[in-house]
DNA sequence: TTGACTGCAAACGATTTGCAATTGC
DNA sequence: GCAATTGCAAATCGTTTGCAGTCAA
């Protein structure tokens, strides 16, 4: 979820570790490992999978940490919670605006960057609902490995 | 989910059942309460409201048929699961494109018709990813309604 | 008649919680 | 030192499943 040629991981730890201190919230070594792991690889993990990775590093972490984490940082805008047609959640560092692409078959998540939809007017009908904060498009379909694999 | 002036609720229901009979699927009377249900209300019940709806019509009716139904129709297309914060699924009739509207605070979820989104080129760089099937918005906000109590 | 469908009850997986021990500030 | 955070274990919630009886075709 990082985009290499606008800052490096630890420039944006140092933004995290900011943000963290400025919403009140202590900067453990959990909630460092955990955000990190989020920067470092470009997939959309579940919080299992965030689990299983950074045991590695800190093995006495417990899964429930890790979601009480996730939760604590998407509180706080830091981390964004991605709905998947999966029973599981899937997570990512909330860093630059983006589009999701989904693959029916694998499942896997795919980040796009789609400035023509970023800037294309919402429907007048929407002013009387009421305020919009956000607007994302979710694409499905398969991807090119899975197409080669039927 | 239904839009009055192009359909009514008997005509979509007939739809329905010939949909059903095509797919080689029985119409059973919990099959098609809970479609006319879905049709009916222009919401996005979570299934358990779904049933507790047409437990009223249906006494017997098990929670576990509803989610079965549920999984049944939208494998085959009559029906849509949303995905929105909340743990639970909704579902909605699948009749016409819309995209969705939903309100952090409420939870609530409404749908839009969007032509301009709905014309709108996709990314170029999709291409090399795959074959897209859907493409969908989904806004998030603060409804009016819920402005209001704040 | 017969296989598809349903209701029941029990299992399941993901996530949340209460509590005591621990840690960052 | 103290409140916030963690790890543990147990609970909870939404959803799924195996099985025997039932029903649409």
């Amino acid at each position: 979820m990082l985009s290499p040629e606008q800052s490096s991981i630890s420039q944006e730890m140092e933004k995290f570790i900011i943000h963290c201190k400025q919403a009140g919230l202590k900067v453990t070594h959990q909630r460092t490992i955990i955000y990190r792991e989020l920067l470092q690889r470009p997939d959309h993990p579940a919080a299992e999978t965030i689990h299983k990775r950074i045991t590695k590093e800190v093995p006495s972490i417990s899964l429930d940490t890790v979601y009480r984490t996730l939760a604590t940082l998407e509180q706080h805008g830091l981390v964004k919670r991605i709905q998947t047609a999966e029973s599981q959640a899937r997570f990512e560092a909330a860093i630059f605006p983006h589009h999701h692409l989904i693959c029916s078959a694998c499942k896997d998540v795919m980040d796009i960057v789609w400035p023509e939809f970023d800037q294309i007017e919402l429907p007048a009908s929407i002013h009387d609902w009421g305020a919009i904060s956000s607007k994302n498009a979710v694409m499905y379909g398969v991807c090119t490995n899975c197409q080669a694999r039927c």
